[in-house]
DNA sequence: TTGAAAGCGATACCAA
DNA sequence: TTGGTATCGCTTTCAA
């Protein structure tokens, strides 16, 4: 009689039962711990366990307990920036804190390759989603509101969210640098970043602050969005197209902290004062900015508390507790010196 | 009758072919593709499955066919550090295309949580493993042996690895570093960077690097292992202590870029010039390094592709093809001009 | 405290 | 081109 049917080896349940002398629902119990066994019993099934190195087969257990898997899908559209790489170490923290797993998928900011990706990962009967992002193909939604699962949204926050979201007002958070520039004196005004397949939180930050500049009386001269990454180079040659573009901003919001330095090199290279001569803004407040002599004028983001709170939200969900279903982490404007100082009358 | 103990809702097969009026195994044969079934059971199978909304089970269909899930588990130590998240990224893109899922599993850098997170993730049957540094522990090491698993140990070279293993040898990485700088006239140097429980490829980098400038006469009179991330940060205030500490060094060797360039702004900062009173080297040619005024001295490594060939061995190994055990990505020293030029006599 | 039997949702194998 | 039946390794259920 084949005991395993692929022959690969692997011990079963049944095969320790039997060495121990028990029946598999014993060892079964044994081995999950919840008690309705002896001691004697336990010592001898673990005994069994250990000598012939016994590995439970979770595939078999989810199977037949239709509790589906410990895998929890996280998307994040790429790794390249900084942001996003915290955000997902917050969570994988936390997740393997609570027992479950990471099962990341790099969806390239394309909408296309999330709703893939989806599918497939739904098809492993995962615990839960966290999703970077509030807008999905109509099929992923459709196919996540069927699923049952419990999902978070995050980066964006969503006041009507799938299910859970957590993540800041990115529309007000330009907004406030917008405003926050005006005071500072600023009219005509640049900015550089990077554009994507879909519309997203950059997007939003760029439509408030725009906003604000333009209630302020100010201009957004040029708005540079370059298919790139959003990272240090692309901002160093972002500002020189911007500067060569003969817009002349007096000061130049940057997509984040790293396009921003980016750019701060390039001001210094051709001679250019800052903040004298240009006002340089980035946006995260990431690690770079905390060795610059000039503190860079920025908005502070807790990229890891944030996907710590996914994560526990997620499994606050999954066992059943009240789960507020929007948090708001917020932002903090950081003045900084890269922009001139405010007017003392 | 029940359909479903749980009565999630799920739709199953059985109930795909009944609404079909064929037999599950008919079913299943169209949903396969793999042909032997007419036209008009397929179409009549695939219009039930559209109209139910149909999602597979792959834990039933990976438990039935004893054929493991599409899950490779890939473990980083961290993500802080620039090197592994464009490592991971790799390793992601490549997986994806091949239809593999990644399942991230954080270390922080210590054997025993890489222990846990194998146990783990192996009892979920995946088709492979992807494991950065060569060292594990040795339960690790033997249940990834009974396992069977392709498995990839990455960033260090490792000539006789677990089954397989691409990287660059850190401590000849570190040797030619050390005697270039020797080269270049330098005798007294200092090193800054972190430390972990364990000997890993960044100490291995240093053991190289303080052979070669012993080797040519020289003296590394500091070597300074903070207890922290190796990025901006703290090769700042390493530096401050590396230069408090009185070792007067005419060169500073650094972990990675990141630090580096910390260092790099705590010397600007007290009025040191570099390469004239300091010399400042990194390593690991990181994205900041590209926007500098002066190239930094350091060392090219290509993560990215590090990362794609490690999923790439494995994916040949899935697929049967014959794989290579061991590849060496290299590296290339980039002189840069953080250090005094080259004499000319 | 223990065990026997029935199933979970798919695939493999063989027969028609 | 089809369908019946056994089976994967474990849990659930019910009875002892």
């Amino acid at each position: 009689m084949s005991e395993n049917r692929g022959g690969n080896g692997k011990v079963s349940l049944a095969e320790v039962a039997r060495a121990a002398g028990v029946s598999k629902m014993t060892a079964s119990r044994v081995l999950r711990g919840g008690g309705g066994y002896s001691e004697k019993t336990r010592a001898e099934v673990m005994a069994q366990v250990e000598r012939l190195g016994y590995v439970p087969n979770r595939i078999a257990t989810a199977f037949a307990s239709d509790q589906g898997t410990t895998f929890v899908g996280v998307s994040i559209p790429d790794l390249g920036n900084e942001a996003f790489a915290r955000v997902l170490e917050g969570i994988g923290d936390k997740l393997g804190l609570h027992g479950y797993q990471t099962v990341l998928g790099l969806t390239r900011h394309t909408l296309a390759e999330e709703e893939d990706w989806i599918r497939t990962v739904l098809s492993w009967r995962p615990a839960g989603l966290i999703l970077t992002g509030r807008s999905h193909s109509p099929r992923a939604v459709e196919m996540l509101r069927s699923s049952g699962l419990p999902v978070v949204e995050i980066w964006d926050l969503n006041s009507s969210p799938l299910d859970m979201c957590v993540g800041l007002d990115h529309y007000d958070c330009g907004f406030e640098m917008g405003r926050f520039l005006v005071g500072r004196g600023y009219r005509r005004v640049g900015y550089v970043g990077t554009s994507h397949d879909t519309a997203n939180a950059a997007t939003a930050r760029l439509e408030g602050f725009a906003k604000a500049v333009t209630d302020g009386g100010g201009t957004v001269a040029r708005q540079l969005c370059l298919h790139d990454t959003a990272t240090f180079y692309p901002g160093y040659y972002g500002t020189e197209q911007l500067l060569a573009s003969g817009c002349e901003p007096e000061c130049v919001f940057y997509q984040n902290d790293s396009m921003a330095f980016g750019g701060l090199q390039y001001c210094q290279r051709i001679g250019l004062h800052v903040p004298g001569d240009i006002g340089i803004v980035g946006w995260g407040d990431m690690p770079v900015a905390s060795v610059l002599s000039h503190r860079l004028t920025s908005m502070h983001v807790s990229t890891l508390k944030l996907g710590r709170v996914a994560a526990e939200m997620l499994v606050g969900r999954l066992s059943g507790e009240p789960v507020e279903p929007v948090r708001d982490v917020g932002y903090a404007l950081i003045p900084g010196s890269t922009i001139r100082p405010e007017r003392v009358d």
